[in-house]
DNA sequence: CTGAAAGCGCTTACAG
DNA sequence: CTGAAAGCGCTTACAG
C-alpha cells in the first residue's frame, strides 16, 4: 500500500490531497465536517507530516542556522537558550555550527548552510575572514543577523551591545577606584571585530584619564580559563605588576585570579580583577566577581525574532538593536583610594 | 533563464543532469575530461548544490538531532563540542532541541524531529516521560542514541557512563576520608534515569559502609548554581550539619560552597564539598573542587559516530559503550581522620 | 562511461 | 468550499 503520505490520507478521507494540505495549514478555510474526516484519517493511518518535502517545495528549509566559535564557552549558552525560546512553537528548527576559531571551517559551514537553503542565519561574531561570505549569504536571500556587537558595516542586521562603551565604562570604573596600572587580558583583537571594539574602549578610557597604554600589560588570547591563567602568568613575568586586571570574559578572569593567587598575590587586596559577561557563577566564586553584565538571553530572543521577521519579509531595511550592558560591582575590585594610605 | 540547478549546469557543460550529479558524488565514475567540463560550468554559473532537494529525494534529511534539557548547563557543552567535531566534514548537520525540563515540550520536539525525517537522534537523558516517544522514533527508522547513561532497557543504543558506580565510588571516597554525615544534592531523581542511578549508588555506598541514609540530608533540585545554594540552605535549616556534601554537578557544588561560606562554615575545614562533571573551572575555584570527571567530549564524539553508523546501516545490533569516570581529588574535601584529633 | 526517465511528497495558484 | 495539475531539484536504477 506504499507510504502514508497526504495522498493516502486524502483517499482514506474521501477528499483531495489539496484539502488535506489545507486542513493542516489553514483549517479555517475548510468546512468543519470535511476537516473532521481528514483528522480521522490522519489518526487512523498514523500519518506523519513530511517537512522535508514541504521545505523542498517551498525552496527553502524552515531551519535557522547559528554559527558560534565554540560551544564550550558559556557565554553562548544564554544566547542559544534565548534563540531556542523564541523558536519554540514556530515551524523553525535550529542548526548550530561550530567554527572552532578556524576561518576555513567557518567558510565551509557557511557554504553548507547555503546548500541547505536556510531561512536565516545568526552569527555570533564577525571577523575579517567571514565578512565576505556573510554578505554573500545575505545577497543569496538568506537574512543574516550578527550578535554580540553593533557592526561597523551599517548595512548588516545586528542585535548586539556596545562593546566599546562597555569596555570604556569598566576601565573608567577601575580608574575611579584609583587604579593606575591596569592590565587587559583580551580575546583575539587582531581578528574579531567586537574584541577590537573592547580593546579600543579600554585604550580610549586610559587616554581620557591621562594614563599610558603599557604594552606589557596587554595580552590577547583564546577564551578558556586556562588561557586566562597563562595570560596572567605572562603579564606577571613582565617588569610591572598591575594593580588591576580587566579580563575580557569571566572565564579568563577566573584563570587570572587563579594565577595571581598561585603567585602569592591576594585578590583584591594586592591586585583587583574584573571580568566580562556576568556568567551564572560570577557571584559565587571567591571573591565574587565584578564584571560587565550582558543580556545574552535577551539578545538570543531578539536575534531569533529578527531573523524570522526577515525570513518572512515582514521587515524593511536594517535591524539594528543595541542592548544595554552595565558594570556589576562585587568584591573582586578594591577601591585603592580608600584602602591605600 | 530560471534558477541555476543541475539541469542548467548540464546544459552549459553539454552533458546530462545525471552526469552532473555523478560528478558531484562519485567523480571517479566520470571521465576526467567530462568532469572538467562540469566543474567549469559549475564555476561559471555559480551553481550551488541544493541539499533540501537531495534530502527530499532520499526521503531522509542529512541532519542529526540532539535533545538536551537546557543549553545553559555547561555539562552539555563538551558533549556538543564532541558531536560537532565528529560531524565536521561529513554531510550531516546538527539540530539542537531544548526540552527545558518540560515533558510536553520534549514530546513536541521529538514529533518535529520525526517530521523532519532526521537521520538520527542523540538524546541527553531518558526520563519516564520520553521513553515511549524515543522508542517510537527508533521504530520509525530513526536511530536513537542515549548519552550520559547506560540505559536499563538493553535494546537502547547508548554511549554513556556508569552513573551508579561513579556515584558509589565518590561516596566511598568520602567515607574513606572519615565522613559520616554525608549530604546529597541531587538532580531530579524522581524523573531522570541517570540521576536515579546516582542516587542509588549513593544509597548503596552508605549502606555498604554501615551508614544510615538520613532523609534530611538528601535533596533533589534543578541544576543551576543558585539551585545548589538554595538546596544547601535547605539542608542547613535541618537539625544536622553534614560533614560532607556530594553535589550532583559542579555548578550545584559551587552553589553549595557559596551557601556554606555565607553561613559561616569554612570549606573544607568545617564541611567538605565535592561535585560531578569536572568542568573547566573546577580546578580554579576556591577551594579547587574535588569532583568526578566525565568524558563529555569523547562521549559526544562516540555518540555521533554511532548514530551515523546506525543511519547508514553499517551497524548490526545494539551499540552500548560505557566510558570511564574517575574521582579527581583536589582541595575541597578534607581527610577527617587526619585532621580530627 | 553517459543519458533518459521516473519519482520522492508536498504547496500553490487556478478553476469551478 | 474543494479539486486537478504543475512543479520544486535532486537521485537512482536501468538501458545503452
Amino acid at each position: 500500500m506504499g507510504r502514508i503520505d497526504m495522498h493516502a490520507v486524502a483517499s482514506a478521507a474521501g477528499v483531495s490531497q489539496s484539502t488535506v494540505s489545507r486542513v493542516l495549514h489553514r483549517p479555517e478555510l475548510v468546512r468543519p465536517q470535511t476537516r473532521e474526516l481528514v483528522y480521522d484519517a490522519i489518526e487512523r493511518l498514523g500519518y506523519e507530516y513530511n517537512s522535508v518535502a514541504a521545505d523542498f517545495n517551498r525552496q527553502k528549509s524552515s531551519i535557522i542556522g547559528l554559527i558560534v566559535f565554540t560551544a564550550r564557552s558559556s557565554i553562548h549558552a544564554d544566547l542559544i537558550d534565548g534563540v531556542q525560546e523564541e523558536l519554540q512553537g514556530t515551524r523553525y528548527s535550529l542548526v548550530i555550527g561550530n567554527s572552532r576559531y578556524d576561518a576555513a571551517t567557518e567558510r565551509e559551514l557557511i557554504r553548507l548552510f547555503g546548500q541547505r537553503r536556510l531561512s536565516g542565519v545568526i552569527v555570533a561574531e564577525t571577523t575579517d575572514e567571514n565578512r565576505d561570505e556573510l554578505w554573500h549569504l545575505e545577497r543569496a536571500g538568506v537574512p543574516t543577523v550578527v550578535t554580540w556587537e553593533m557592526t561597523e558595516d551599517k548595512s548588516c542586521h545586528c542585535v548586539g551591545i556596545d562593546n566599546y562603551k562597555a569596555s570604556y565604562d569598566m576601565t573608567q570604573y577601575l580608574v575611579r577606584l584609583g587604579h593606575r596600572g591596569i592590565a587587559l587580558i583580551a580575546g583575539r583583537y587582531d581578528r574579531i571585530e567586537r574584541v577590537r571594539h573592547r580593546y579600543q574602549g579600554f585604550c580610549d578610557a586610559l587616554r581620557d584619564s591621562g594614563l599610558p597604554l603599557e604594552s606589557g600589560l596587554v595580552v590577547g588570547t583564546t577564551p578558556s580559563v586556562v588561557d586566562g591563567r597563562d595570560a596572567m602568568y605572562r603579564i606577571l613575568a613582565g617588569n610591572k605588576v598591575p594593580s588591576a586586571v580587566f579580563a575580557a570574559s569571566d572565564a579568563l578572569a577566573m584563570g587570572a585570579i587563579s594565577a595571581l593567587r598561585d603567585s602569592g598575590y591576594s585578590v583584591p587586596d594586592d591586585v583587583s580583577v574584573c571580568g566580562f559577561d556576568d556568567i551564572d557563577m560570577a557571584p559565587f566564586i571567591t571573591p565574587a566577581l565584578t564584571t560587565v553584565s550582558v543580556p545574552g538571553y535577551e539578545m538570543g530572543k531578539q536575534a531569533a525574532a529578527s531573523v524570522m521577521r526577515l525570513a518572512e519579509s515582514k521587515q524593511e531595511g536594517e535591524i539594528r538593536v543595541c542592548l544595554p550592558t552595565r558594570v556589576v560591582e562585587r568584591d573582586s575590585c578594591q577601591d585603592v583610594n580608600r584602602a591605600g594610605c
